[in-house]
DNA sequence: TGATGAAAATGAATATGATTCGTTTATGAA
DNA sequence: TTCATAAACGAATCATATTCATTTTCATCA
């Protein structure tokens, strides 16, 4: 019965469950948020989920709410991978923004609860594509090696990102979102830079949504 | 006691009573809500404040979701309001973007809930005051009368603008804020163009921060 | 003026779901 | 093998959104 042989450190097993548990805990919880929203995800159903019970998850987050943020940031963090790999093979980042654009309007348009907010979306986007959308995010990579930022850290730039598109999706669906779906749209933009096996050649073989012209400064 | 002569239409007094009681609970709910965000807000202390019964808010919103809506619609249309003295006042609808920032960043690093999260606030918000500061809204207005966009109603512009603000806002606090603080945020943007009573000759006294130069073409 | 019924208000009761906590189980060291 | 500690557990607690049966308000009209 003894395996210390296996183990080299004392805490072996248990930090590897730990740590299982923890990455266990976040997808079902992401799974479930992204799905139906922060406040529709009960806690049993994403413990049941993560095969663990019911006050477990209170060993691994304080609050609901903190591993609403641990959802987040993990799709942050993997939003931020995903348009690395875009920007890394597109040459214009503005089509990398135009990309993330028509995914959210294309989700809206297509889900039911969506819909009822979206009567003026077609107008409202054309109106961003042509005033955020061609400046906002124009020449991001420029920028950065230019050294117009500051701030070295990049996960920084992909939140600047990802984050004016959020705002900018709230403005296509008039700000009626339902209150809680900031992990939704994070996760449904996602889309944006394909999904996770794509290489990036097929990235590049992706048709993007046409930018309209910028207009001249 | 007839009093029919002062009510020229059947419903009047019933339709006023109506009205009050939904005004009401709106600036109850907005003045609840913005202070401690929309989660921690209970319907009861909203009815309470309101001075009607707990049941009562259901004859006016569906849900509390459905009143959070309302809030933040009422809050936008004021937004609006104000956004529009300042553009009437200011030149540069630049100055008006740059005011709404930095008013986001004073309320974060003053704020004590929102210590822990602005270490890096100061180095962010340069960035980005320098790139979506001086492109995202410069010659808004100009925009408009070009006709750039299709849309008339100057509603969409005033969401649009702020729902930019709100995006760049979640940048500069690292996307970490509290998940139901849209309500917050929005309630306090408004400081951004002074408070009500405010003439627009004090409007134009308030001292801008410094924008940065706009990175060259 | 008082009676009448529909609309609105009410708040106690219900339902849901986040969180706690006393108990049980697993783990690593001795 | 035994022990001490840490983690897991899920039933019980608690907070609060929502419902609903009852009461109150009020415009109408005899």
């Amino acid at each position: 019965m003894i395996e210390s042989e296996d183990n080299p450190k004392p805490e072996g097993r248990v930090a590897r469950r730990q740590r299982r548990n923890r990455t266990a805990l976040i997808t079902a919880a992401r799974d479930i948020m992204a799905e139906k929203g922060v406040d529709a995800a009960t806690m049993l159903e994403i413990a049941e989920h993560a095969d663990v019970g019911a006050g477990t998850v209170y060993n691994y987050f304080k609050s609901k709410d903190e591993l609403a943020i641990a959802v987040l940031e993990s799709l942050m963090h993997e939003l931020g991978r995903r348009i690395e790999m875009v920007t890394d093979t597109f040459d214009d980042p503005a089509q990398v923004y135009a990309f993330g654009i028509r995914t959210v309007l294309d989700t809206a348009t297509t889900d039911p609860r969506w819909e009822q907010m979206l009567h003026r979306a077609e107008v409202i986007a054309d109106a961003m594509y042509r005033t955020i959308g061609p400046f906002a995010i124009r020449d991001l990579k420029n920028a950065v090696s230019a050294g117009r930022f500051r701030e070295s850290d990049p996960a920084m730039i992909w939140r600047l990102t990802a984050h004016t598109i959020i705002g900018a999706s709230l403005a296509v669906t008039g700000g009626e979102l339902p209150s809680d779906s900031k992990v939704q749209i994070v996760a449904r933009l996602l889309c944006m830079a394909g999904s996770d096996g794509e290489s990036a050649e097929e990235l590049a073989a992706r048709p993007l949504p046409e930018l309209p012209p910028a207009p001249s400064e």
